[in-house]
Formats: C-alpha cells, structure tokens, sequence
DNA sequence: TTGTAGGCGTTATCAC
DNA sequence: GTGATAACGCCTACAA
C-alpha cells in the first residue's frame, strides 16, 4: 500500500486503515474477544486473524503515540516495556493490523527463524512422519522448515550453500546417503552456522547429532529374535555411509554371534526403498539353496521390511511369519497396516524434536542427545 | 568474519581470505573448473562449492575495482553489464567466497524467493510425493518451499500470517480439510499475495487452482468400472469441504446414472486416511445384509482405497477384486505394491508443478490450469 | 522505562 | 554500461 519514496503519512493512515479494518473485521473482532476473555494477548489474537500487510512498526509507534522502538518492544517477550506502553501499542496494532516483518528482522538480527530440513530419500513413508512431527514442533517454537529435496550429493551441497545465503538458522539432514564429505565441506567454510543429522548418529565433530540409543535399540531387536527361537536370521543392510549406518547392522551381528556361538549373515540392500529391498530380497533368496534359507530377516528399517515381506509374500507365495519371519525399525506409517503387522522399534521423535527446538535456541544441554530411547513393538511380523 | 560496526577494510579481505580459500579449494577449484570446461558459469561453479559467509556486495566490489551496484548486475542475469566487467566481478567474487544475500535481497526487492505450502494430511502418502515434486521443482525455478504443517484451519489461519511475514511469494495448499472461509480470509486482508491451490479445484474467485480435469478422470474410471461389468459400486468420499471435493463423487454418481439407468451408492469416510478408511468400511460392509453388498468399491483416492482394501481383506477374509473390487485416484507410493495392485489414476504432477513455477513467475497464462491430463492406470484390483 | 543513531546487505531509480 | 542516492523495516547498543 505504501510506495516506496513515499514517506511516511501516520496521520491519515487511521482512516486508511479503518475501511480495511471493517472489511477484515479486525479491531472489532479484537476487542470482542478482549470482552470476552477469549484472549487478552493481541498477538495470540493476531496470530488467528488476518491482518494487513504493508504497515511498519513506524504507522503503529505514531498512531501509539510512542517511539518505533517502543512497537517493538511490545511484540517481544521479555522486554521492559510498562502495561500501559504496551497496551497503547498493541490498540494501535489491532486497529493498524501490524505484524512485524520477519524478512526485515532477520536481516537485523541475523536471526532468519529459518532452517532447512534436507531430505533424499522421499520413497521411505517414515519421512512423512518425521516431517510431520519436526515442521509442527519447530513451529510452535517460531521456526519456519524450508524443506529441500536433494538428489545427490551435489545437490546437497548446492542447496546447503542455498540456505547459507538465506541465513537459516540451521541445517537439519534427514536423509540417508548424505556423507561425511558434505558435512566437512557445510562447516569447513562455515556455510552453515548449525548442522544437525536427525535420526541418527554422525562422528562428526562439528556436527549435533540428534538420535536414538541404536545399540540399545538393535539389541531388544536381536533378543528378541533369539528369544522366540529364530535360527538362521539374514541381516538387510541399508546405505553403506562411511562410518554412520553401520551401528545397527554391527550391534546385530555382534550380539547374535555373542548369544550363539555363530556368525549371522547380512546382505545390502543399499537404498531405504520398499520396491529396491523387494528386488533385493528376490534376487538373493533366489540364488540361495532352500536349506540355506534364513527363517527371519531383520531388516535395518521398516522400508526394507516392507519390502522384504511383500517378496517373501508375493515372490516366494510363503507366509510371514510361519515361513520367513522380518523385523523392521522405525515405525513407519503402514508398519501397523494389516498387511505387514511389523515387529519394529519406535524412536521417540516428538522428544528427539523438541529437543532439536533447545539446540536451536542455544540452550546448554545437559543430556546426551544420541541415547533417547524408544520401545520396541511386537506385532505379529517376528 | 565481518563485526558489526566496522568499517570495510577490502585491502585487508584478499589476504584473510586467502587462507580460507586454501582451505575450501575454492579459487582454485573454480579456476580448475574453468580449464577443464566443466562450467565457465560461476554461478553455476559456487552453487556446487562451499563459499565464506559475511562477504559482502561492497567487499566485491572493491576487489574487482567496481562498483557495488555492478556487483550486482554480475549476478542477475539479463542485466545489462560488460563482458569485461563481468568476468572481473565474478573472479572477485569466487576469490572471495561472495554469494548475494538472500535475505537482504529480499528486503530490497519486497521478493523473498520463499513460497509456503500449507498440509494437513501427512496420513496421506501421496502428499510425499506431491512434496517430493515440488520442492525439487520449484528449487531448479528460484524458489525455496517452506512446509507448514497444519492441525486445523485456525491453524492455517496462523500459517498464512506468519506466511505474510516472512513475505513469501505464494502460499500453496494441497490439503484436504482447507475451506472457502479460510481463502477468503487470506486474500480479503492480502495476507498473502498469491494463494494457489494445488491438486486439486476451488472455485475461489482470488485463489489459483492447479488441478487434472477431475471430471474426465473421474470418467474414465467409472467407465472403467461399467466396462469390467461391475453392478453394486459404492462410492467412498473423502472430506466434504463446501464446494471443492465433491466433483469426483458427483461425476462418478451422474456417470452412472446416466449409463445404467439407476442411482450408485455412496458413504463418506471424511479423511484421506488408509485407517480411517479401513475403520469406515468396516463398519458400513457390516452393517449391510450381504445381498446388499457392493461389488466395487469406488474410492475418491488412493488412501481411502489403500484402506477399503485392508478391510475386504483382513477383516471380512474376502478377495480383491474377486469379491469385492476397488478403484483409487492418484497413483500414490504404494498404489503399485503387491498388496494393492492398484487401479487408479494417475495426475501429471510434474507438469503441474511447472506451470506453478510459471505462474509464481507471474507469466500470462494461455492455457486452462484447471484440466490437466493424466492417465488411467489399471492394475489387478478393479 | 523510553528514545536515538547507526547499521544489516541488497535493490529501484535515475543521472551520467 | 556504470555509478550514486535512497529506501526496505527492523535490531543492537547506548544514552537519557
């Protein structure tokens, strides 16, 4: 509404304003709710209602009769401000519709409120679900997710550099074949302030990483394969990242040849697809003889194991569990499907996120933020 | 690198950064890069590079020996600079890590290059792949997507505001629950300066909706249906927002009505969820005499279908499509696995991602964005 | 508690 | 084709 050049003219934008106001139903719609106690915090007020755009904190501060600064420090918590500036205020606001421009602030305060999640490996459903939980909770603590689909590593790079210019506050990666190279090359040149790998574990030092207790984990997996007596159990392993993902495929393997005296096989899948784990597991019972066969696959997540019941279902025309058991890992959205009934472990994401929220605001941690812990949920896969 | 406050001391950068450059192998990469022709662009060159943060236009500037505001013509392209002054500008600016400041640009420019895209199903799998599309679409055209999760329409309310503050470009939904009222909220305040709905129709006069010709699917499968002899269909909606959502339903019933003389069936599940489906259609077969049971099942899209399935299935033990058939819409992950073998249809996302990107571009649009064509997919379930 | 100066890094516009 | 001026709207730091 207003033009750039122009300076500005808070005496008629009471006026203005009072057309736009009826129209949005806005101070009105303020002050009944004042009334009736539905709220007395005009930014929560503001927050469900529409405003106008184009008002600067100068318009309010004028119509407040009160400095710039002061509008300012109205809308943020903790500042000292007297009840009756803020009150003044917040009016002005309400009748204005002025909300703070988060673009202008940012680049003040070098604070975007962004971050960016970088996901590769959209054919995996439980990045629904990670999604799902880390855009809710961030949001309720005033960030805003720029998701970003990566297709290689490149790309990845490319678009971290992209958010180093958008000055996010953060770099969540969520994706399974990001390697350390691209986390050394984000911070070598300190293109990103923070990087934090969410859901699993990095080395890296310079990296937070944010994840559940795999050992711990993998290990109820692996006692509880042993427990209901599974003999020869074929380990499915995802993407071989350097040094990462091989914590759960490790801890099984160990754990089994602790408790029997005997190696377990593994095989890599190398992608956390449903239809690659599929191909997969057709391919390699096929070329294995019927009394080589494994009675359980215990897959690195539910991805795999989706894949790997629908082959031993539909390939092979066998039955899960009566002739080839699969745990999974995860729990995924369709893990509870009555198609597979997964026997899986669940990460407790919605804690993992917001403890994600304390890293961002900088609080120090006491807690080790690799070890939460989930449960582990028998269904009737294993 | 730089403080606050200081002055630009450029005669000091090229030495600072020398050593930083060493390190992120960036002059010399790009210069390698420039010898073996793998780019001439150095755009193209520091978008796959990491870059130093905090270098500003003015630093650049210096360096080269131009201006500020040429700088910037260096990097905007159609921007009417010299050859000479250019490759001068650029080199500066790979010796020195620069990339613009997206923020500040925004700021400037009143664009931030940001769209927000509102969801509020993620028990949908096929908002993965509408996500998978258009973040990597829209990222190749400029734009970043920032993904707000919403709980419910005051919820969205919230979104859309803080959408307005952050100045994105656009916002998009391709939820399921979104109504009228909230479009209109949106615009009448201009909030938001462009609302697109994506996948799917509104008849919002403001709003821009970017949708397959629901009709003409919605057609081909229910003579898709006829064709295959079906007798009993049973229509199974999803969400009944006022106006948007009922095409498909209307469609199908008025197709069969037309063809065979008598009214279908139909019952509304209320939410694109496979769990919500399965608990519907459990609950409505049950409640029928058998002789009143449908033979098809025509599901408004693929989660309800997902659903309906399991539960001919796994709760009445009966055989897709022997004894009851089923039709979904989308083409979502998983429509395809051997569990479902799917027939659906499928929308061209991809396509319309792009013309999205053309309309965020603000191009005259020639053609109808509200019929774009995709493809009927039979596989074993109807 | 409140007001002031200066700066954040870019872009629109216009003069040369 | 290039340089200069004046925003963009807010925040930090400090003074009153």
């Amino acid at each position: 509404m207003r033009k750039r050049g122009s300076s500005p003219h808070t005496t008629h934008l009471r006026d203005k304003f009072t057309q736009y106001n009826r129209e949005a139903g806005f101070y009105d719609c303020y002050l009944y709710w004042v009334n009736t106690a539905q709220t007395t915090d005009i930014c929560e007020f503001m927050s469900r209602n529409t405003v106008i755009h184009s008002v600067t904190a100068d318009d309010v501060a004028a119509l407040a009769g009160v400095s710039r600064w002061t509008v300012n420090r109205a809308f943020k918590k903790d500042a000292s401000i007297s009840l009756k500036s803020k009150k003044k205020v917040l009016d002005a606001a309400a009748e204005l519709g002025y909300l703070p421009d988060l673009l202008a602030a940012g680049l003040a305060s070098d604070k975007s409120s962004l971050v960016s999640l970088l996901i590769d490996d959209f054919s995996n459903p439980y990045k629904l679900l990670m999604m799902e939980r880390l855009t809710r909770i961030l949001r309720t603590h005033g960030w805003g997710t720029i998701l970003v689909n990566t297709v290689n590593n490149d790309d990845a790079t490319d678009a971290l550099l992209n958010a180093s210019q958008r000055r996010v506050d953060a770099a969540i990666l969520i994706g399974s074949r990001y390697d350390e190279a691209i986390l050394t090359a984000a911070l070598g040149a300190r293109a990103v302030r923070k990087l934090i790998v969410f859901g699993r574990y990095s080395s890296h030092p310079d990296t937070i990483s944010i994840g559940c207790d795999d050992v711990s984990a993998m290990n109820q997996i692996a006692d509880h394969v042993i427990a209901r007596g599974y003999q020869r159990p074929l380990f499915l392993a995802g993407p071989q990242t350097p040094s990462a993902h091989l914590l759960r495929q490790d801890t099984f393997l160990k754990r089994w040849s602790n408790q029997k005296q005997e190696k377990a096989d593994y095989t890599t899948v190398g992608v956390y697809d449903p239809k690659a784990a599929y191909e997969h597991v057709c391919r390699v019972l096929g070329a294995l003889n019927k009394n080589q066969w494994p009675d359980i696959l215990v897959s690195e997540n539910d991805a795999i194991a989706m894949g790997a019941i629908d082959a031993v279902r539909y390939h092979f025309g066998l039955k899960v569990p009566h002739d080839i058991a699969v745990t999974g890992f995860d729990n995924a959205p369709f893990a509870d499907s009555p198609n597979y009934e997964l026997t899986t472990y669940r990460q407790p994401i919605s804690e993992m996120a917001e403890q994600l929220a304390e890293v961002l605001k900088g609080r120090q941690l006491t807690q080790k933020l690799n070890h939460f812990k989930g449960e582990l949920i028998i269904r009737t896969s294993a």
